[in-house]
RNA sequence: UCCCUGGUAGCUCAAUCGGCAGAGCGGGUGGCUGUUAACCACUAGGUUGGCGGUUCAAGUCCGUCCCAGGGAGCCA
């Protein structure tokens, strides 16, 4: 008989009858004539009842049915006569497939994420990081679903690059040249001797090639992992994560803006409709705010403030910061999370930032002295999305990019975009493990990364 | 990288002023006819993160290193 799926049988609304099912044993609860055995196949977050009365085939390894063990059971899907499940199986036969010995390290009772860290590759056994892992999955479908549906394209942006995207941090060296002993002439690197030819990397972010493309295909975006090499030891920063980027042709920084709040808004709609169970989760252990929160991104329109004005709101705020603020100055943690969690309570997009503080690429304003850069920030998280109009006039790009000493041949076929039917475009990037964290209330990224890496951490 | 707080049984945590190192869960054994993190009884389980110091006496005080968490910076 073919393997059922425990959430085809917990939620259907007829008892099943035979079925096949596996999974992993959750706890056991025993008595002289018959016992309990709750088993847990990744499915969904709900255990199923098995019930087994003595002599039923597969008794006598009762003993062994230590929490962790895999099974198999024959049996049939009955009403369950008591309270806390609908349908339950009682075994016709209990098979072992594969034992765990009482030093298991997951147990029924609740672990600190301290520890479910040092066994990241167990820790997706339990409700919390199931649900978790379950609901990562889902978003990142819900990601392309949403682009698809809008007639995005999905671009594979390289992971090796050999463009340093100015300004988006350290970056990971890759290099096939032997470390203890380095072709070296002069004191300088024989990069002609490594595998490309030249110095390589991993990519920091999608952003270049998916400019490339959007000037070609109109929309499109990136969803893929991306590298930083920071010694940022923080809950909110991962050596690895997973960014989406769209960029669209023929559109400015207020597209841009739309864009992003409707992405984060369909997005916590999408979980609210098909996560509902491994929500309930978070909600009642891990954030009891979250379902508010969630509603509240889901329905309040996102307050947007220009740069000057949200400077301006924290000067008169009468707070005493740790940071300076004024115009020049860029927002510190504290000052967004005044603005979001405090003053706005609600989401709130950033836009129009001095050209000073942000990237080369971004497009200058007729002010002078600001770009069509934003960022959205939300409660808890801060910075989730970064964005902007990219600067496609040739001379304003040529002109900022000497100014900062960047040579223009390293971005030939950057610059040739804006060379041939340059077009106004925009985009943003948004940090998924982040949105992961907005929507499910985990505080850490550690948490929402089957196995995260950060620095000095490499294990799994 | 900086600041703060921690590290006690497999896990989650107690241990008063420096004075016998404990509980619950998990494991083992036995009991129990519908349990729901089942229940009842018994039982095994410890170099109190490492090293050094003060003291009659250190889990507790001091120094140092390691590890973890929180905050900050860098950044998404």
């Amino acid at each position: 008989m073919q393997r059922v799926r425990i959430t085809n049988i917990l939620h259907a609304d007829t008892p099943m009858g035979e079925v096949t099912v596996m999974g992993w044993v959750r706890t056991k609860r025993e008595s002289k004539d018959f016992a309990f055995v709750e088993i847990n196949d990744g499915s969904c977050l709900h255990n199923l009842q098995i019930i087994l009365d003595a002599g039923t085939s597969g008794w006598e390894d009762l003993a062994q049915l230590l929490t962790g063990t895999s099974v198999r059971i024959n049996g049939s899907v009955v009403p369950s006569p008591g309270k806390g499940q609908r349908w339950e199986v009682k075994a016709h036969r209990l098979e072992i497939i594969g034992t765990a010995g009482p030093e298991y390290p997951l147990q029924k009772k609740r672990h600190t994420d301290e520890f479910l860290r040092t066994i990241a590759h167990l820790r997706p056994r339990t409700n919390k990081y199931g649900a978790l892992f379950r609901i990562r999955a889902e978003l990142s479908f819900a990601v392309h679903r949403y682009f698809h549906e809008r007639g995005f394209y999905l671009v594979h942006a390289p992971i090796l690059t050999g463009s340093d995207c100015e300004g988006a941090g350290e970056m990971f060296q890759v290099t096939t040249l032997p470390l203890d002993a380095v072709p070296m002439e002069g004191g300088v690197v024989r990069y002609d001797e490594d595998f490309f030819g030249r110095p390589a990397s991993l990519t920091v972010s999608g952003q270049l090639a998916a400019e490339n493309l959007a000037c070609a295909l109109g929309q499109v975006y990136t969803f893929g992992p991306t590298f930083r090499a920071e010694n940022s030891n923080t809950p909110k920063h991962a050596a690895e994560f997973w960014m989406v980027e769209p960029e669209m042709a023929f559109a400015t920084l207020a597209d841009d803006m739309d864009l992003a709040e409707d992405l984060v808004r369909e997005l916590v709609r999408y979980a609210m409709d098909c996560c509902r169970e491994d929500l309930a989760l978070f909600a009642q252990f891990v954030d009891p705010g979250l379902m508010a929160t969630l509603e509240t991104v889901a329905t309040r329109p996102f307050v947007r403030l220009p740069y000057a004005e949200a400077m301006d709101i924290l000067v008169r705020s009468g707070k005493s910061f740790q940071f300076p603020v004024g115009f020049g100055h860029d927002l510190q943690t504290e000052h967004e999370r005044f603005l979001t969690e405090e003053y706005c309570q609600a989401p709130v997009i950033v836009y129009d930032y001095p050209k000073e503080i942000k990237a080369f690429y971004m497009r200058h304003n007729d002010d002078g002295r600001t770009v069509a850069a934003m960022d959205l920030l939300v409660p808890r998280i801060g910075e989730l999305v970064g964005g902007s109009a990219r600067e496609e006039r040739l001379d304003v790009l040529a002109a900022r990019m000497a100014e900062l000493g960047m040579r223009q041949e390293d971005y030939w076929w950057y610059l040739d975009l804006r060379r041939f039917g340059t077009v106004p475009h925009a985009g943003f990037g948004m940090g998924f493990e982040r949105f992961l964290m907005l929507v499910t209330g985990v505080s850490n990224i550690r948490d929402v990364i089957p196995f995260p890496r950060t620095p000095k951490h490499l294990e799994f």
